[in-house]
DNA sequence: CGATATCCGTTTAAACGGATATCGGTGCCTTAAT
């Protein structure tokens, strides 16, 4: 049997319509899947070339490629970027509210009549049934979800419409879907790949430990502390810089006070206007900027080669957005430097973050409402009074206990054999609860991370389901020699992504094994890190039954 | 939860503590008024 040779075909695409000489390493396979229509979800460092792994598939493959992007700057320059080649092979064009009615309309005549390939659009947008018919009805080939860990990120309560994509996909057509991201613990695929209903994805990580990056962590006591650390970074680390803080007014304050002092700094968030951000992000790509001091809000999009170092004065929320933010530093393979400098108290504002409780209430007048028949949100909004963003994170919580689910036309409804509301509002404040308690976990495993006595590469990787076999020899601790390690490597009594059953917390999977402890992820209480001579001696965990993924 | 702002009552009157209130991230989208 001969097998279709996919090789060429992708080169050439990549050399005549795109103008890369050569694929990188990790595009060839997940561009090879997408050719065989099949689902695939890759995880790959920004800037190792994610765009074009959707990008040189749909010029081979019949019908538009419909991809779906959360920020509408960054939908900008992928856009931007595309047109400049002149070439209406790869020709994109968007439909989002930055556009008027009619040139939504042109965008979408264009893409029917083949005069342009990608169409760039919102869940937000897709939510709209009609739209959603609109664009079916140009029959994609292919759909891509860039920055898919939003998802998981922001579709449980921020931006609910990403928990819906899965439905909408189907509503396009079921065509192959690429799903694409820098980051992705294992948990976090899996909610990926649940809410896509992503067929037997193909999953490809690559570039995890990033060994041009040196890690390291400095607890401070108190803020003088922490400035006098931070001050000593950027002296000593060529420019230029990302400080991350965990308020807008923090970047602010911290921003004027180094400007001060003499550095050339700027901040950046949220709360700024668009244009100003804009021209922020643009003077700190151009080089005309040393120093940029944000909130997460600075993330996405930065497609910057030569930042030199990150610091966090803040604890971030997971190791998650840890890695995410650390990441973006060092692209050119060359020497970068990741601070973490924390405070115990930092943790006080991640906990406000993953606060707030649904109210019972609330709930049940909502699973009632929805029993009336297949209503739209809109409908819904009206019918209980509910905010829309509250009405979002709620009717997400009534699906995931079967209270709810989204029928045709995106009109939400009541499935078969759905428990009564006075039940449901009960089970989706519990499913409220244990979400939290996941999201808290994650907290608590950055900490551990902060206060890791071993090889702190060791320690992240492992909570990426990755097993570094021997210690990273690029962060703090390795450098200052790691504390003797308990003779020789502890057991691993229990495979890594194996399933185990604990006592009282049930069901979990282990992550992974540091030194003398383990991480397991269980499904009730999230991240916990054991000691394995404990669990041994004491019979903690029952053994593994069949490995998960 | 904790940092900061504001208020209040005290006490050799211009500040000082203590109590109390307020606020805190991420971005689609829409619509009304310039």
């Amino acid at each position: 049997m001969k097998l279709p040779v996919y090789g060429p075909r992708l080169r050439r695409v990549a050399r005549q319509q795109f103008g890369w000489p050569s694929l990188r390493p990790g595009q060839f396979k997940p561009m090879r899947a997408v050719l065989r229509r099949k689902d695939a979800l890759v995880v790959l460092p920004t800037g190792a070339g994610k765009s074009a792994i959707y990008q040189i598939p749909a010029v081979l493959l019949p019908g538009p490629t419909v991809v779906i992007s959360p920020l509408l700057a960054l939908q900008q320059d992928q856009i931007a970027a595309l047109n400049e080649r002149n070439d209406p092979k790869i020709r994109a064009v968007r439909v989002s509210s930055a556009e008027t009615p009619h040139q939504q309309r042109e965008a979408i005549k264009e893409i029917r009549e083949g005069r342009a390939e990608f169409l760039f659009i919102t869940p937000e947008q897709l939510s709209d049934p009609e739209r959603l018919a609109e664009v079916r009805s140009l029959k994609p080939g292919l759909i891509a979800i860039d920055e898919a860990h939003c998802i998981s990120a922001w579709g449980h309560d921020f931006r609910p419409d990403f928990l819906a994509l899965g439905e909408m996909i189907k509503e396009m057509g079921r065509p192959p879907v690429l799903a694409l991201t820098a980051t992705a613990s294992p948990p976090v695929r899996d909610d990926i790949i649940e809410r896509l209903g992503l067929r037997k994805p193909e999953i490809h990580v690559s570039g995890l430990d990033r060994r041009n990056l040196f890690l390291e962590v400095a607890y401070c006591p108190d803020e003088d502390y922490r400035w006098r650390r931070l001050t000593q970074l950027i002296e000593a680390a060529p420019r230029p810089g990302i400080i991350y803080v965990a308020t807008r007014r923090a970047a602010e304050e911290l921003s004027d006070r180094l400007s001060k002092s003499g550095y050339h700094a700027t901040y950046y968030h949220g709360g700024m206007a668009g244009g100003m951000r804009e021209e922020r992000h643009e003077a700190f790509s151009a080089d005309k900027v040393d120093i940029m001091v944000a909130t997460s809000a600075f993330g996405m999009g930065i497609d910057k080669a030569n930042i030199r170092w990150v610091a966090h004065v803040a604890l971030p929320d997971s190791p998650d957005s840890y890695f995410q933010e650390i990441g973006r530093s060092g692209r050119d393979g060359e020497q970068a430097h990741a601070m973490l400098l924390w405070r115990a108290e930092d943790e006080a504002i991640q906990r406000f973050f993953s606060g707030g409780s649904p109210d019972e209430v609330e709930l049940r007048e909502l699973a009632a409402a929805l029993r009336s028949g297949p209503l739209t949100k809109t409908a819904l909004k009206e019918k209980t009074g509910l905010g829309p963003r509250k009405l979002g994170s709620y009717l997400g919580l009534l699906e995931q206990v079967g209270a709810a689910t989204a029928g045709a036309g995106n009109k939400m409804t009541v499935p078969l054999f759905a428990p009564l509301p006075a039940a449901a509002a009960t089970a989706a404040i519990k499913e409220y609860e244990r979400q939290q308690v996941v999201t808290r976990s994650r907290t608590d495993m950055m900490r551990g991370f902060a206060q890791a006595e071993g090889c702190r590469s060791q320690v992240l990787l492992a909570y990426f389901g990755e097993a570094l076999k021997k210690p990273c020899g690029h962060c703090d601790n390795c450098a200052n020699g790691l504390p003797t390690p308990s003779a020789k490597p502890a057991d691993e009594p229990f495979a890594v992504h194996s399933t185990v059953r604990h006592g009282e917390w049930g069901p979990g999977t282990v992550m992974g094994y540091e030194d003398d402890r383990m991480t397991v992820l269980f499904d009730e209480v999230g991240y916990k890190t054991l000691s394995v001579p404990v669990v041994m001696a004491n019979k903690l965990l029952s053994p593994p039954t069949k490995p998960r993924r």
